[in-house]
DNA sequence: TAAGCGTGGCA
DNA sequence: TTGCCAAGCTT
């Protein structure tokens, strides 16, 4: 596996240049922002937050609105809560090192059993297992655990954890992972080039694209609402949302409540931050969150500066900092002008 | 244990 | 167009 590794390794600006000692401020920064997240979203992200933060401790100091405003469009902002908060910690209490043992790094805020693991063999080449979606695929297959998730996991880490070697870890974590991103892949396999083409039960049974086996997805319903986009002079009024649940301390543009029924134009206008001369634009933004499909309206009115309303007025060029659902909804306006 | 929590690419 | 799914964690 580490023969193949040296071979076909991925090169990934977060990964160590060959005999350079990996930076754990680099690990644990793209470790979070590759949890459920593919390698090309995230590679401008990384780039992003190291050229603005080059240490931990800068990124401690740097205000969460800050990070958030960074971090939007690449979804889960919990993470880069957590981030933060954990930023925070490791200058506080770890005096601006990571701590290297699985344990402990699992008390941080956004690292769990995967991240910890992945961590402490990819930063500390300590012999751990760092399982996560493609280790489950890569493994089930290869010793037939056709036992559902999330019930396999426990027999799938107990797996992986007897093939991690005493020396190269780290390395070894990572060409499980890029086995698994790139031959041993959901659909279509390439197991003719596969190195454990002779050892994978799956394979000999014919059976690789019947594992992991997952649980059934559930539906998700459709919720409605409707955004009023106010311009004043170049800038448009946006809020922060709450800080906790559904995009968590995200700007936005101000809408009426989300509800599993639209609402008729009058009954949404009520909820308009001000008495302006409301246009509802034509079309509909469609966006899917994670357990619901949402299908939002938007309606436009232009006002002079003296009557502004409270709120967060941005400069319609400096959009940066909206999660991708609202960026729709300036999308929407923008197309509508031209 | 199960639900909440984003986004983009691809079949 | 629709559904599936990717380097998961928290509550």
């Amino acid at each position: 596996m580490l023969a193949w590794y040296d071979r076909h390794q991925r090169v990934l600006p977060w990964r160590a240049r060959e005999g350079k000692a990996p930076d754990p401020y680099h690990v644990w920064l793209s470790e979070i922002m590759l949890q459920q997240t593919t390698v090309q979203a995230v590679k401008p992200y990384f780039e992003g937050f190291v050229a603005c933060w080059p240490t931990i401790e800068d990124l401690a100091k740097a205000p969460l609105e800050a990070v958030l405003d960074r971090w939007a469009g690449l979804g889960y902002y919990a993470r880069a809560r957590n981030l933060h908060a954990c930023a925070c910690k490791i200058v506080a209490d770890f005096g601006g090192r990571f701590p290297s043992d699985e344990k402990t790094l699992k008390t941080l805020p956004g690292i769990g059993d995967y991240t910890a693991g992945a961590i402490a063999a990819i930063a500390f080449d300590k012999v751990a297992a760092a399982v996560d979606g493609n280790v489950e695929r890569v493994i089930s297959r290869m010793r037939f655990i056709d036992e559902p998730l999330p019930k396999a996991k426990k027999a799938i880490r107990a797996e992986t954890l007897a093939l991690v070697p005493d020396r190269r870890a780290g390395d070894f974590a990572q060409s499980l992972m890029d086995l698994g991103a790139t031959i041993c892949t959901v659909r279509a396999p390439k197991c003719g080039i596969c190195p454990w083409e002779g050892v994978c039960i799956a394979h000999a049974k014919g059976r690789m694209e019947d594992l992991p086996i997952k649980p059934p997805k559930k539906r998700k319903p459709v919720r409605h609402a409707l955004a009023f986009w106010l311009e004043s002079e170049g800038d448009v009024l946006l809020r922060r949302r709450p800080a906790k649940g559904l995009l968590g301390g995200m700007l936005e543009v101000p809408s009426s409540p989300w509800g599993d029924e639209p609402l008729d134009d009058d009954a949404a206008l009520a909820h308009a931050p001000n008495a302006a001369d409301w246009a509802i634009l034509e079309g509909t933004v469609r966006h899917t969150f994670t357990h619901f499909h949402f299908h939002l309206k938007v309606a436009r009115a232009h006002i002079r500066a003296d009557a502004r309303p409270d709120g967060l007025w941005v400069p319609m060029h400096d959009l940066d900092g909206l999660p991708t659902v609202m960026r729709k909804v300036a999308h929407m306006v923008q197309k509508q002008k031209a």
